[in-house]
DNA sequence: CTCCGTGCAAACAATTTGCATGGAT
DNA sequence: ATCCATGCAAATTGTTTGCACGGAG
């Protein structure tokens, strides 16, 4: 759906990090993933069928965030008539399990993606809906030092910056 | 709904924050933030009737984060009878004119706050729904150079720390 | 052979909207 | 006297659930 560019980023200190990766994908990474995502069901006890695979896989491929009616329509390119519960329903037991992390960018459907990846943030273009992904150690600290002065622990965060591009200057 | 205290933070650089304010409100402020928010109204060349000035009132004096359904209550409270759709249709105008602001924390219902104060984030404790405004210019100088660094400007931005009470050591 | 997973349709929850009437200006 | 704002009910959107059947184990 987006173009690709390896995008960089170097902050006063740390991070940088990729979206989407063009055309070369790494497979054996991708069957890494899925097969992370199917023992992630097994572990869960359930029954592995011929929409669950086609799901897993899709999400497996993914480099961005679809949200559920986008993941119907691909899985249905693999296997025709997996209905929307279906994918609901896997994706919240995927959820369950940890493999998956679901978003809610602003007023928008929630959008899904594997999180074998390690802990980021994301970017969304207000313009394109394209997400970026990065992830910055100092406002991670940061976060942690304000909760904790607070006499809290964080559970869980979300930080999410709705950009547009620069105009050049 | 909850019990106030003045919290405080020493986070090595910046900021601190008080959510609640517990019995004694200083009136004027309030009245002040009335006036603003009526003054927006008419600025969007609107009409002022009785259920959008007991919705006005509640706003400014609201000292936490009400969704929808809450902040009808409580205006019912002055006025019978407003309709959620008058509430909503309260609200958006208001937001629309950028003197209040709506919240989507995690899944739940939207909640609002007046927006006169200066910009902070939140903190929501996942055990009661309190929620804790901070603010953290060094996050918010990351946040930006980050954007920065990768061809963007920060249209907007959410961070919202989802934290516990930490267990007394 | 036993249940779990599926598709379908209906149920849901939060929010929005169409319409006829009442009220602000 | 205008025409906007309201209340009500119906529509919408994204997601979840009940149910009977089919397929995985």
């Amino acid at each position: 759906m987006q173009k690709s560019s390896q995008l960089q980023m170097i902050c006063s200190c740390i991070l940088h990090f990729s979206t989407d990766i063009g055309i070369n994908i790494d497979m054996t990474q991708n069957e890494r993933r899925a097969e992370n995502l199917t023992a992630a069901l097994r572990r869960a006890g359930v029954r592995m069928t011929r929409q669950r695979e086609a799901l897993l896989s899709i999400l497996a491929d993914a480099e961005d965030h679809p949200e559920a009616t986008e993941l119907q329509r691909r899985a249905n390119e693999k296997v025709p008539g997996i209905s929307l519960s279906t994918v609901y329903r896997t994706l919240s037991a995927l959820e369950t399990e940890g493999v998956i992390l679901r978003h809610q960018f602003d007023g928008a459907s929630a959008r899904y993606e594997h999180s074998e990846t390690q802990h980021h943030d994301h970017m969304i273009d207000v313009d394109t809906n394209e997400v970026v992904e990065f992830s910055n150690e100092r406002i991670e600290r940061l976060q942690a030092e304000i909760a904790d002065a607070m006499g809290y622990e964080i559970v869980h965060h979300r930080l999410e910056l709705y950009v547009r591009k620069k105009a050049r200057s």
